[in-house]
RNA sequence: GCCCCCAUCGUCUAGUGGCCUAGGACGCUGCCCUUUCAAGGCGGUAACACGGGUUCGAAUCCCGUUGGGGGUGCCA
């Protein structure tokens, strides 16, 4: 009786566990995966690894319309990125159209499930007819006297009983007339079919699910264990939407964050590890996480948190690992492939890596040592050069040190120590006008470190550059 | 409107009847360190929504109120 797909998902069943748990991520084929979807992902994959069960994915494409493999592969892609990776291959529910068409004609000549016109008018007839939708009638739910106080009860895992009265459901849309199924069918034979024993789901679909459970009670259906999990909200608590907020996955990729801090930040948002520690590898978080340990109330996906959680965790990385990380960054900056200098680079990242909370943060920290006249930022030129009184003096000064300097960090430091005590400064105030002289910005790397990297030539040329262009009325150029 | 769900610092959370004058983290903030800071160290700020029960004892259990959210499509 039971039909499954025509290429399924061989799942040979771990021979320890004969009954493995089977949970699935369903998306719509939007080419686009937001941070909610992400979260439910995640919660299903974590729960299937943690108890050695198996983790599917299935498109839910009732409208086959558009290209779907190639908005299905970046899902597919940002969930790997995630570290989330899925058994067997990817299912396409407009695959199983022939077997939705064919359990809604066994529901409408059983007398669960009738057909209606355009205008919502039953009309009769016992099988699908073109042009006409189908309904499930709420009332014809057996096994149950039919004037008592019906309801559809479930024990879900975050939410515990969960129960709808019957007389509070209308006869609901299973088949469209345009000859697809809804999600509600589709749903019920997929889960079905794919022999789904854990349904984990967003808050949302929660008023779904007693529709859904009537139609497989309707099959003789054996209905999987739901959880359904708190919702990720914005700053006004409302349901993050694609429209709304900016919370595509893809875009936080693209601002350079790391999926292991995402995946993180993700996991914290609806459960908490026992000892209080949030940040911490995945392989630490599959070993705590418990599907009963998930909250009930929503969250907000705070970015301002999940920044630290990246900063950490780039923090986090080998030097290699870093190094790694950063390369498909080195290529799209400020300078070109010629001007790029690795080892300039490889240099300056342990210094690198301890300062910036993206990996788009790089970029701005090393560019300066990669092309020939880096941009100024226009307030740090202004504070610590244009109204700065003593910049011309260090300037100068710093010049004649740093022409005589034997060219290592260590002297170069201390050449810049002595130009600020003349200046009666201390070393911090003093090197800001240096900096900035050099580098464009106040804010960079350790400065004497990256110096002798930029080699004393071009340390000096910058220098008197920077005297040059400054204020002619308060600054004379030295020669 | 109706149905369902939720309720601990601004935010994410720990807490499952005594360990709680409520712990951690982000944020904010003070001080320290320092070669800038978007780094680091040490502090501070700040919460059990409200009202009734139950109990020797409640953030924890029950009821109600209020507030918030989700759903209410031939979307998913």
């Amino acid at each position: 009786m039971r039909q499954t797909f025509t290429s399924p998902p061989e799942m040979p069943d771990n021979p320890a566990s004969p009954k493995a748990p089977r949970v699935r991520f369903a998306p719509s084929p939007t080419g686009y995966l937001h941070v909610g979807g992400a979260r439910t992902a995640l919660f299903n994959w974590l729960f299937a690894r943690s108890v050695g069960g198996h983790m599917l994915l299935r498109i839910e494409d009732t409208d086959t319309e558009r290209n779907r493999q190639e908005l299905t592969n970046t899902i597919v892609d940002l969930l790997e990125w995630l570290g989330i990776d899925i058994d067997g291959e990817p299912v396409f529910q407009s695959d199983n159209r022939e077997r939705h068409r064919q359990v809604v004609n066994q529901l409408l000549r059983e007398g669960r499930a009738f057909l209606c016109d355009a205008d919502n008018q039953r009309v009769p007839g016992n099988s699908l007819k073109d042009g006409l939708a189908v309904r499930f009638q709420v009332s014809s739910t057996q096994d149950m006297p039919a004037t008592a106080d019906r309801h559809v009860a479930f024990e879900d895992v975050v939410r515990g009983v969960v129960s709808f009265a019957l007389s509070d459901m209308e006869d609901f849309v299973i088949w469209r007339s345009n000859g697809t199924p809804t999600f509600l069918l589709a749903n019920a034979v997929d889960d079905t079919d794919m022999g789904i024993t854990h349904a984990i789901r967003g808050e949302d679909l929660l008023p779904s699910a007693p529709k859904v459970q009537l139609i497989m009670d309707a099959l003789g259906s054996q209905r999987p264990v739901y959880a359904h999990l708190p919702l990720l909200v914005n700053e006004k608590r409302q349901k993050l939407s694609k429209r709304r907020d900016d919370v595509s996955l893809g875009n936080w990729r693209d601002k350079g964050y790391l999926p292991q801090a995402m995946a993180n930040y993700l996991a914290t948002l609806g459960w908490g590890p026992p000892d209080d520690i949030e940040i911490r590898p995945m392989e630490e978080i599959l070993e705590l996480f418990r599907l009963e340990d998930v909250l009930k109330s929503p969250a907000f996906f705070d970015t301002k948190k999940l920044e630290h959680f990246n900063a950490t965790h780039l923090r986090m990385l080998s030097a290699e690992d870093f190094l790694e990380q950063l390369e498909p960054w080195l290529e799209r900056t400020a300078w070109t492939p010629e001007q790029f200098r690795p080892e300039v680079m490889e240099a300056l990242a342990p210094l690198v890596q301890e300062k910036v909370r993206t990996l788009a943060d790089v970029g701005r920290f090393v560019d300066w040592l990669m092309l020939d006249d880096p941009p100024r930022d226009e307030a740090s030129w202004q504070k610590h050069i244009v109204n700065n009184p003593v910049a011309g003096a260090i300037l100068s000064d710093a010049i004649e040190a740093f022409a005589e300097v034997e060219w290592v960090a260590e002297a170069v430091h201390q050449a810049a120590l002595e130009v600020g005590e003349r200046q009666g400064l201390k070393l911090g105030k003093a090197q800001a006008p240096i900096r900035v002289a050099l580098t464009g910005r106040a804010v960079g790397p350790p400065l004497f470190q990256s110096m002798v990297l930029l080699s004393r030539d071009e340390v000096l040329r910058r220098l008197r550059l920077a005297i040059l262009d400054s204020a002619p009325a308060n600054l004379s150029p030295i020669s």
